[in-house]
DNA sequence: TATGAATGAGTGTTCATTCAT
DNA sequence: GATGAATGAACACTCATTCAT
């Protein structure tokens, strides 16, 4: 009798997944227990580990979601026509939903140089963040939403590394309206010239 | 016998501190043990107690001068003729000798949504550092190597961040080569037109 | 659907048996598992189950098993012409192939002082063994391959005695032609004067 | 405030050493837990662990004492003037007192071809054990109690043996008197001819 | 009858903290 | 003040056994 979820295996890792993000994001890495994981999921600790066969295993498949996640958002919100509305929303929702995911971003950076495993997951999911928006760049600009000279990598990199920037600054206090305005001063120094 | 320091309670506290900071960026927080902080120091575990309250006691006065170090960073760089060589400069010097200090202020990122205590002291040690380079903006100003609409504030919060959002990417695996880049790409925008 | 035998539930017993023979060989009774049992006979957990109730029900029976094969050896090797030959391929057998009925042994012989099951299948094994060899050996007298004055259950008794204690060396880490000079010698000491 | 024993480490570590031995030939060593070692010095687990590193490497320093033992008994016994007494008299020691030391011999044993440690702690034992009994018997030649023509390593590992395969017997279920029997019967067939 | 997901009581081990000396 | 032995509460992980399907 399958309990954990009801019914097909990938299910159930999915369900195991979303309870143990919040429990590392409140915890931490080292903080959180599988005690804690397998509670919240009303299920033995035998249970979880059926489907993951280590803490360790458990929080690395966590980072590989965290950025993923990061990129399917940068895609979803440059959808709209207004480049610039789309920089506001993207750091909009960034705040308002992005709590937990956030707090997991920072357990995994203060891991990654302890943990090869986490390590790799993010450089994997730098890599194929940065080429999605960079790429999402090229094609703005055969649609010509964008002139041609822009450097579409450089500036994938710049807001990226500018958007953690922020979330960084937030988590140190700084308001957010404040964190906004400097996301949006970041990203029209970057962007502006090249909207058409 | 006074084992920690040869003479003032005051210089026992710092030593430690010093000891106590290695240990907790290369172990994190929680990986960290007294046993470990003890033995580095050549003192019993006992001792390091008569210092210091509790292990998070420890890790809270070390999270305060994580951030301070980074303002008087600034300030040495910024020092030269050149104001685009100081940027230079203070990224190399960020990659340099910076490990520790970095992978501190991770450990801290991730632990100040779940301790308050934490989470003051990157609020004020944010502030101070904000102020003090926006002070100095405004002092270069003065001395007619900037230009005056430059905004001060919104610039030193915009480079704090960017700085931060490259050390991610850095951790993320972006080579440092490219991490420079990034921050030099950023600096350029933020401040090149104002430069005199 | 019957998967663990295709027909008879005792086929289906002995199967298990074999497999888990070479299981607690491997890994001792402690460090065996129901699973690994399962795993390598292609079944589920549940399906071992329906054959014996418990690890420990498993573990006895094989115990009685163990033994058993001693006695079959025993015959086996002196049917031959030349007694003292037979000392010698015994010995050879035992040391070829009979790694896991070795491990087993030892196995059961840590497991008897606190398993009472396991003591008086072990007793039975002993009292069957040995009087089949000192039977064996009024055999021999009988056809005239051995001096009438010998004491069969003694020799069969010390034999035994031998055999094991020899087997213990050789786990001991004594060389295995070390291990069969003991042997040899021994059983010339004890046969050899009254061999026709 | 050292509980564990009345003051000098290595007391404490014997106190232990002692305490496990009971515990590992009572439960083995796989049945047997820290928990119980430490409950039965009415200390804490920490407290044990303070002394040794793991329960393997407490299992290993006790087989590394069962054989040791074993050299000592033999010395012990054969240092009166009858030969053939003393191997009474040892192997009545062995039936008498030698309970807890027999039952770690054969969770050694089981366990050795699957710990490396162990093993080579054995083989170190066996190697030691049968020289100081060969030297034994050479100085008994110089002394005129052996002739000469015996052969003092032989002899030496044929008794080892023996007196394990005795010891299997006995376990086994053969009646204490017809074991020492059968000891009785190798022993003089081994050395009764060189006796002086 | 067979399956295998789930259970839950353990196990070895670690460590922040205490306190007698 | 300094020591370090002792504590004891956790915690990750295991596995024999059960039982709904």
């Amino acid at each position: 009798m399958p309990k954990v979820v009801a019914g097909y295996k990938e299910e159930a890792r999915k369900t195991i997944l979303q309870t143990a993000s919040k429990v590392f994001a409140e915890d931490g890495y080292q903080g959180a227990t599988m005690d804690e994981v397998a509670k919240r999921l009303g299920v033995s600790k035998g249970a979880v580990y059926q489907y993951f066969p280590s803490k360790e295993a458990l929080f690395q498949e966590l980072c590989g979601n965290v950025a993923q996640k990061v990129e399917e958002m940068l895609k979803l919100h440059f959808a709209g026509p207004s480049i610039m509305k789309a920089a506001e929303n993207l750091i909009d929702a960034e705040f308002d939903k992005m709590e937990e995911r956030r707090m997991l971003l920072f357990e995994a950076l203060a891991e990654a140089p302890r943990n090869p495993g986490v390590r790799k997951t993010m450089r994997n999911n730098y890599v194929a963040s940065s080429k999605v928006l960079a790429d999402f760049f090229d094609e703005l600009k055969k649609e010509g939403r964008l002139k041609k000279e822009m450097d579409s990598v450089a500036t994938a990199r710049l807001l990226i590394a500018l958007k953690h920037g922020v979330t960084v600054s937030a988590i140190q206090g700084l308001p957010r309206d404040d964190a906004k305005k400097v996301w949006m001063d970041g990203f029209s120094l970057a962007l502006g010239e090249f909207i058409l």
